[in-house]
RNA sequence: GCCGCGUUGGUCAAGGGGUUAAGACGCCUCCCUUUCACGGAGGAGUCACGGGUUCGAUUCCCGUACGUGGUACCA
């Protein structure tokens, strides 16, 4: 296996946002491929036109790009095994479903949609609130199993609505191993007749991926586990059409979990944290959902916390790289069980990549920040001095607004109630003769700043100590941020003298 | 209901027949810093439950509970 190319596909559906589980999906199906320098595949699921949404497609792939995955084959990228929308293969689908029903693995039903739901009205109960179409129930109803031969013939001349079902055996177990859950069985009686290709002539999904693993050379399958339970209708198709030998190898992920059971994709609101990667504008709905990367997060803080959220290499370790993962990643070490997100944790990594990174990695966002919020940067190289001052205490980059903004701009207003109790005249008179003597100040540097007002301090005799807090507030407003004499050196004698003379009038 | 999958602190997790059951986030205390962070040192807190198997089970087996997914002409 190792030999041939490995070829890993996501098949993302263009409905909506991509959501966290989705992007951890791609995430390790990227790693894997890169790992076994094999292709990353990305076919568009764009079956279901009722639920396609325009702009969708090409979302995904900016949701891509942001995280710095780059795929080998797509709609957008090219690649040998094309079409890469499945709307655009319809064609062959149909070959292959046809193909099922003459070697009598599946079947033309011609139920109606009433007579569907007629059907489970009458088989509800309360030991089986959802009835299938199963093996029991499908002699009861309109398909070429039940029906003689001519009048099915009739009904297709006809082009009476019909759909394909797949036969499912009678007791039959079927099973296959998963490369994170191992050996998984199913019996063939508890699984229904589903629909292989649909009314419109479309495939389901169901039929869809097989067809299309196959003809796409597809070795290795990665899916959520929302898919585990129609695996044995894609174990069966694969028997029956292509072989079980040439069956790509699947991985069933875990899903990612909110705080109180599963993650919805909607209301994203309600938690307080996002679930997409990046802003979803759903056309249909004109509703928007904010994404990790308009939160102010950094694509390598997210694909960490993503990649980590149900694996880890063994060891202690927990900030990598995309490149460090693709080393380390394996398969094997994917968790069998769901995780329930903790966003608290994420802005944990979000924080540690923004101390990691240097600043130039993400000053452009701060700049765009900072534009927006009516602060014009024209010195980029002061501008990063700034931002590398202050970095340590910023966990997302709005933070970087409030932490640095008053080195571009006077404090709106000050903190006076933490100095004020302790105010007196002589600290008036201490910061009247500091400006006198900033303003004397030639060579405008930290060391003399702060030597100025020491040696003040002591002639006055006031404790140093006393005195900087009020400095503080007085160029910062407030009681944060990075040492007072550093700012001073930093915004340049005339505002620093001004910004002091200005407080010394309210305090 | 039925079927599948799962279950180590509040959360993410390492581990796996005999361990003082790692580590991280969060929380608390202290140190550093006359600010806020960063950094450092500590602390509280865990193997879902019941049966087996075994000299011994958190680890293996079986049940139960709980969670989660599926049960569509959605993916």
């Amino acid at each position: 296996m190792e030999q041939s190319t490995v070829r890993v596909r996501f098949a993302p559906s263009p409905t909506g946002g991509l959501h966290l589980g989705g992007v951890r999906t791609v995430l390790y199906n990227y790693l894997f491929a890169r790992k076994h320098g094999g292709k990353f595949i990305v076919r568009i699921e764009d079956t279901d036109q009722s639920r396609f949404v325009e702009g969708a497609e090409q979302y995904i792939f900016d949701c891509l790009k942001w995280c710095g995955i780059e795929p080998d084959e797509s709609p957008l990228h090219g690649g040998n095994y094309g079409p890469y929308r499945q709307s655009e293969r319809k064609a062959s689908y149909l070959e292959y479903a046809k193909d099922l029903v003459e070697k009598g693995f599946a079947y033309y039903a011609f139920d109606t949609p009433e007579e569907l739901e007629e059907m489970r009205n009458k088989l509800k109960s309360e030991e089986n609130p959802s009835p299938q179409y199963d093996g029991t129930v499908r002699n009861n109803m309109k398909n070429s199993l039940t029906m003689p031969a001519d009048e099915v013939k009739k009904l297709l001349e006809e082009n009476t609505r019909h759909v394909i079902r797949i036969k499912m055996p009678g007791q039959e177990t079927i099973s296959f191993t998963d490369m994170i859950h191992g050996e998984v069985s199913f019996e063939s009686d508890l699984v229904d007749d589903k629909v292989l290709l649909k009314a419109d002539g479309m495939p389901t999904y169901h039929l869809a991926v097989v067809v299309d693993d196959y003809l796409m050379k597809i070795t290795h399958a990665f899916r959520g586990e929302e898919w585990l339970s129609s695996a044995p209708v894609h174990i069966l198709l694969w028997k029956y059409l292509f072989g079980l030998e040439n069956m790509p190898q699947w991985a069933h992920m875990p899903l990612i979990l909110g705080p109180s059971g599963k993650l919805s994709k909607r209301d994203g609101a309600k938690y307080g944290f996002p679930v997409f990667a990046m802003n979803w504008n759903d056309s249909k709905t004109g509703e928007l959902t904010e994404g990790f990367k308009e939160k102010g997060f950094l694509p390598e803080a997210f694909i960490n916390l993503l990649a980590v959220l149900g694996w880890n290499d063994g060891t202690e370790q927990e900030i990598f790289s995309l490149e460090e993962l693709i080393e380390k990643f394996s398969i094997e070490r994917v968790h069998k069980g769901g995780a329930k997100f903790d966003f608290e944790k994420a802005k944990w990594y979000n924080h540690e990549w923004i101390k990691k990174l240097d600043v130039s990695n993400y000053s452009f966002l701060v700049k765009d920040l900072f534009t927006s919020k009516g602060i014009a940067v024209n010195d980029e190289h002061n501008f990063n001095q700034v931002l590398e001052l202050v970095k340590d205490r910023c966990t997302l980059i709005p933070d970087f607004y409030t932490q640095a903004s008053y080195f571009f701009k006077t404090p709106d207003s000050w903190d006076i109630e933490a100095v004020k109790p302790k105010w007196s005249e002589d600290k008036t008179a201490f910061f009247n003769e500091y400006c006198i003597q900033l303003a004397a100040i030639e060579n405008w540097e930290i060391g003399i700043i702060e030597t100025t007002f020491k040696e003040l301090a002591a002639a006055k005799n006031i404790k140093p100590g006393e005195l900087q807090l009020p400095m503080r507030i007085m160029l910062v407003g407030a009681k944060f941020g990075p040492a007072v004499f550093e700012i001073a050196a930093m915004i340049g004698k005339t505002e620093t003298v001004t910004r002091i003379k200005n407080a010394l009038k309210v305090f």
